[in-house]
RNA sequence: GCCGAGGUCGCAUAGUCUGGUAUUGCGCGGGAUUGCUAAUCCCGUUCCUUUGGAAUCGUGAGUUCAAAUCUCACCCUCGGCGCCA
C-alpha cells in the first residue's frame, strides 16, 4: 500500500510514476483515490462538526445536572443531533472502506531501473552464467528421466489427489531434501536464521502480505476456520512482525524460511506445465529480509548473489532479467527472476527477488525506531528473494546431469547430503 | 474442548466495582531558562479544513444525552485441566 499523505503531497510525481507501468486502469484508479480521499475528508470534517456538536451538548447536560438544573430540554436537542451524525458517520463508513479498498490496489513506485514492457517477454536479460554440457545424445525431459529410474509416480499421485500432485520416490525424495539441507547450511553461513513457519494463516495477515486477486487465484482456503494454506514461506515471514515496531540496531534481520507452498495454479492454462514444472504443492527455500530504508537496494543485490551463488555451486547454467513493468506486479519496487536453463534449450523461471520497499510493511503496519528509546521513524523495508525451489532445480539437476543410460550424475556438492551417493540409478 | 486471569497511545502504568475532560512515569521531538559531566519548566509525540476540532482503552454490536467503565458476541495472550503426534 502507499501512503495516503504521499499521494496528497506529491501527486504528480507518484502520477508519473504509476503511468510507467502504461496501464490505464491503474492511473484511472489512482484518480479516483484521489478523488474519494477529497470526497472522505469532507465528509470526516462534516462529521466531526456533528460530534463537536454532540459533545458539547453532553458537556451541558452533566453541568446543568450536578448544578441541578433542568435538562430535559438540551436531551431532546442531542438526540437529533445524534440521528444525524449516525446517518453521516455510516456513510463515511463507506467511504472509508471504499478508499482503502482502493489504494490497496494501487501498485508500489518502481524503481527507475525497471525497464518498460508489457509482459515478461519485454524482461531485460542481465546476465547469462553457464551453459548445457555436451550429450552425444538426444537429451530426454525430467520426467521421463524420473519415470523410468522408478523414482517419481504421477498416476497413483492423480488417482487420491488428482493433478498437479506427485509422488516422489526413493532418490528423487532424497534429492529434494538434499536441496533443502544444502541450501540451508549455505544460508546460515551468511547470516540468516532458519525459520520453519506455520503453513497456514488467517486472513488478516494474509491480505498484508499479498494481492487481494491471490486469494481467488492462489491460495487453498481451509473451509471450517478463517485459515489460508501458504503460497510461500515468504507469507508468515512477512507476517511475522506485524504491528510490532522493531529496533534499527537489529537490522538487517535476515530469514531462511523453508517450507512447502500450497497453490491452486488458476488461470495457468497454456503455460509450461511438464512434470514438476508447476505443482499444486512443491517445497521451497526462501530468503526474506526486514531492513532499513536506506539499506534495501544494496540488500536486493545482496539476495541476488546468494541464490546465483548457489545455482553455481550446484552447476546450473543460468540468467536473470530485470522483470519489466508490466510483470512485474503490484507489490515489489523492482524484482530480479532468475532462470534456469533446461534440457530443451529454454530458460525457466526458479526464482524471483524484490524489493517490496515499504509497501508490503505498510499494509502489515511493521515499523521501525533507530534505537531503544527513540520513537517510531517509518517503515520497515522487506525483500524476499527464492534460495531454491526444489522441484524447478531437481528438473534441471535431472535433465542437465542425464547419461546415456538414462542415470543421473549428482553435483558434488549435493553428495556429502546423498550419504556420499555420486549417480541416481535404476534399483 | 473446559476452567481461570488478562489485553489501556512507542514502553510501562492508573482508571473499570459507582458511566461524565484517559492518569502518571519513561522515551522521543520542539521550546524556555540556567556558564560549566547537569538540573528544572512548558508544549507536542493518532487524524483533520490546526487561533480550532475529532478519534482512540483487543474487535464488533447493544443500552445511554454520554461507554475504557454496563450488556452480549467474538478474537488474541498467559496459566491450569483434558485430548493428542
Amino acid at each position: 500500500m502507499l501512503d495516503i499523505r504521499l499521494i496528497r503531497e506529491k501527486t504528480a510525481e507518484v502520477r508519473k510514476n504509476l503511468a510507467r507501468r502504461k496501464d490505464k486502469g491503474i492511473l484511472d484508479r489512482f484518480d479516483a483515490v484521489l478523488k474519494k480521499d477529497e470526497k472522505y475528508r469532507k465528509t470526516l470534517y462534516q462529521v466531526e462538526q456533528l460530534r463537536k456538536e454532540r459533545n458539547a451538548k453532553s458537556l451541558l447536560i452533566n453541568k446543568l445536572k450536578k448544578e441541578k438544573k433542568d435538562f430535559k430540554k438540551v436531551i431532546l436537542e442531542v438526540k437529533k443531533v445524534g440521528q444525524d451524525q449516525a446517518k453521516k458517520e455510516e456513510e463515511l463508513l463507506k467511504m472509508k472502506a471504499g478508499l482503502w479498498n482502493e489504494l490497496l490496489r494501487i501498485p508500489n513506485l518502481m524503481h527507475e531501473s525497471v525497464p518498460v514492457g508489457k509482459d515478461e517477454n519485454d524482461n531485460k536479460e542481465v546476465k547469462r552464467v553457464g551453459k548445457l554440457p555436451k550429450f552425444g545424445f538426444k537429451p530426454k525431459n525430467h520426467f521421463e528421466l524420473a519415470e523410468a529410474l522408478g523414482i517419481i509416480d504421477s498416476e497413483r499421485a492423480n488417482k487420491v489427489a488428482g493433478h498437479g500432485f506427485f509422488y516422489l520416490k526413493g532418490d528423487l525424495a532424497m534429492l529434494d531434501f538434499a536441496l533443502q539441507k544444502f541450501t540451508i547450511d549455505f544460508l546460515v553461513k551468511r547470516g540468516f536464521m532458519v525459520i520453519e513457519p506455520p503453513l497456514m494463516l488467517r486472513r488478516k495477515p494474509y491480505e498484508g502480505v499479498t494481492d487481494l486477486d491471490d486469494f481467488e487465484n492462489v491460495m487453498y482456503k481451509i473451509d471450517k476456520d478463517d485459515l489460508y494454506l501458504i503460497a510461500t514461506s515468504e507469507h508468515p515471514m512477512a507476517a511475522y512482525y506485524m504491528n510490532e515496531v522493531l529496533n534499527a540496531k537489529e537490522f538487517p534481520i535476515k530469514f531462511c524460511g523453508i517450507s512447502p507452498c500450497f497453490r491452486r495454479e488458476v488461470g495457468s492454462h497454456g503455460k509450461y506445465t511438464k512434470g514438476l514444472f508447476r505443482m499444486h504443492q512443491f517445497n521451497k527455500i526462501e530468503q526474506f529480509v526486514f531492513c532499513h530504508p536506506k539499506d534495501s537496494w544494496k540488500i536486493h543485490e545482496e539476495l541476488q548473489k546468494n541464490c546465483e551463488d548457489l545455482y553455481k555451486a550446484l552447476e546450473i547454467p543460468y540468467r536473470v532479467v530485470n522483470v519489466c513493468t508490466g510483470d512485474l506486479g503490484i507489490i515489489a519496487a523492482k524484482k530480479y527472476d532468475t532462470e534456469i536453463l533446461m534440457a530443451d534449450g529454454q530458460y525457466r523461471e526458479v526464482g524471483s527477488n524484490s524489493n517490496c520497499t515499504d509497501y508490503q510493511a505498510r499494509r502489515l503496519n511493521i515499523r521501525y525506531k533507530e534505537g531503544e528509546g527513540k520513537t517510531v521513524a517509518g517503515f520497515a523495508h522487506t525483500l524476499n528473494n527464492t534460495a531454491i525451489a526444489t522441484s524447478r532445480t531437481m528438473i534441471a539437476l535431472l535433465e542437465n546431469n542425464q547419461n546415456k543410460d538414462g542415470s543421473i550424475n549428482i553435483p558434488k556438492v549435493l553428495q556429502p547430503y546423498m550419504n556420499g551417493k555420486k549417480k541416481i540409478v535404476k534399483n
